[in-house]
DNA sequence: TATAATT
């Protein structure tokens, strides 16, 4: 079995940057999925839709949509745009929402996608559900009538015996409703269960019955009750926690100053060995441009422009994503189809925000066996073309 | 003893 993502993501947070360890995870996280389609390792991963009350009367009168999608465990620096261009490569979006913090801004790491076709919408579920983005494994489903009965069904659970899984965990709790989310925190290092976790019902209703039936109580086997109460809202933190959340991430994934210097200069060199131009770090280079007014290859200003070569026919713009969405921010992604076979004509762009980011995915994924071809992977250059 | 799931 292949590499957990849980693995890769502490290994990109740890900044284990010298190419060869964590590229050869990224690739083995990556590969997991391009064979086996992305696919959520969350619970409950299904369409949440209300199964047991359908219908427009017992719903409230709301029929569930079949075009409008939630999308959970977004990248925290994703934005809107790059949220759109990624489900936009499916197919034409009626309307798409980050969803963020009223006053901070922030995003709360998830949104919303309308598409104009429903079958678009079980399209974007069959191929984005579980796609990696960053550290992230993004959940793709319908999303149900916004309405009062769903929403604080969060509970949060403590005291729990460390030998107990989420399996469990959810055995404990379903007695009680539908859940459509459980989580267990675990050690970072060891990974060995808090004790504390997460139960997310699919009603509000439901959340205060099992906070009646299982607060103070003993599950069969333990020693101790556990405590089970409404989560606080994440987005309701203390202004220390906001300042110490901006600081440490998501744009820390480096450890201390003498390691970035480490790795930047290891970078340096392995980026002048392969292409001969400095990292975004180096005082040489400021967005793109030397100060000897030099271009550097494939920067376009809004970000970094990588050309893909050797994609097959049927070569889609989600293959862009999966392949290169690991290595950090991107932005865009294109297949260049035939006009009028709409088949790939062999080659596409993916732009990434981050130039460090992109030289990894280039220096990962050039030579790349994707099927039966090898990729070309580089910065795109401006070529003139010749006579 | 705290994760980013209803605009």
């Amino acid at each position: 079995m292949a590499v957990r993502l849980c693995d890769v993501a502490s290994l990109l947070r740890s900044g284990s940057w010298a190419a060869e360890p964590w590229t050869g995870q990224v690739i083995a996280a990556m590969e997991t999925q391009l064979s086996n389609g992305p696919s959520c390792n969350n619970t409950s991963n299904g369409p949440n839709q209300m199964n047991s009350c359908s219908s427009p009367v017992e719903s409230g009168g709301m029929e569930d949509s079949k075009t409008n999608l939630i999308v959970n465990y977004l990248p925290q620096n994703m934005t809107q745009e790059e949220l759109k261009s990624l489900f936009g490569s499916i197919g034409e979006i009626e309307s798409c929402k980050l969803v963020r913090d009223k006053i901070t801004g922030q995003s709360l790491g998830y949104g919303f996608v309308n598409y104009v076709d429903p079958k678009d919408a079980e399209k974007a579920i069959n191929t984005l559900n579980g796609l990696r983005l960053q550290t992230k494994t993004i959940k793709v489903s319908y999303a149900r009538p916004s309405s009062a009965s769903i929403r604080d069904a969060n509970l949060y659970v403590s005291g729990l015996p460390k030998t107990m899984t989420q399996k469990e965990l959810e055995q404990l709790f379903s007695q009680y409703g539908r859940i459509i989310t459980s989580r267990i925190l675990v050690d970072q290092v060891t990974g060995v269960s808090r004790g504390v976790g997460f139960i997310r019902f699919d009603r509000r209703i439901e959340a205060e019955e099992a906070i009646k039936g299982l607060n103070g109580q003993k599950p069969s086997g333990a020693t101790e009750p556990i405590t089970v109460k409404f989560a606080n809202n994440p987005s309701q933190k203390t202004s220390q926690a906001l300042l110490s959340q901006l600081y440490q991430s998501p744009n820390r994934r480096y450890p201390g100053p003498l390691a970035q210097q480490a790795q930047r200069f290891r970078l340096d060199n392995l980026l002048n060995m392969a292409y001969g131009v400095k990292s975004r770090f180096s005082p040489m280079a400021i967005d793109g441009v030397t100060s000897l007014g030099i271009n550097i290859p494939g920067h376009a200003g809004t970000g970094w422009c990588i050309f893909v070569y050797n994609l097959a026919p049927d070569a889609d713009e989600s293959i862009l994503w999966q392949m290169f969405g690991p290595f950090g921010a991107v932005t865009n992604v294109k297949v260049i189809r035939d006009f009028n076979t709409n088949k790939c004509k062999g080659f596409g762009f993916v732009t990434m925000t981050n130039y460090d980011e992109a030289a990894m995915a280039i220096a990962s994924l050039n030579g790349y066996r994707l099927g039966d071809r090898v990729l070309q992977v580089s910065f795109k250059t401006n070529k003139t073309h010749k006579a």
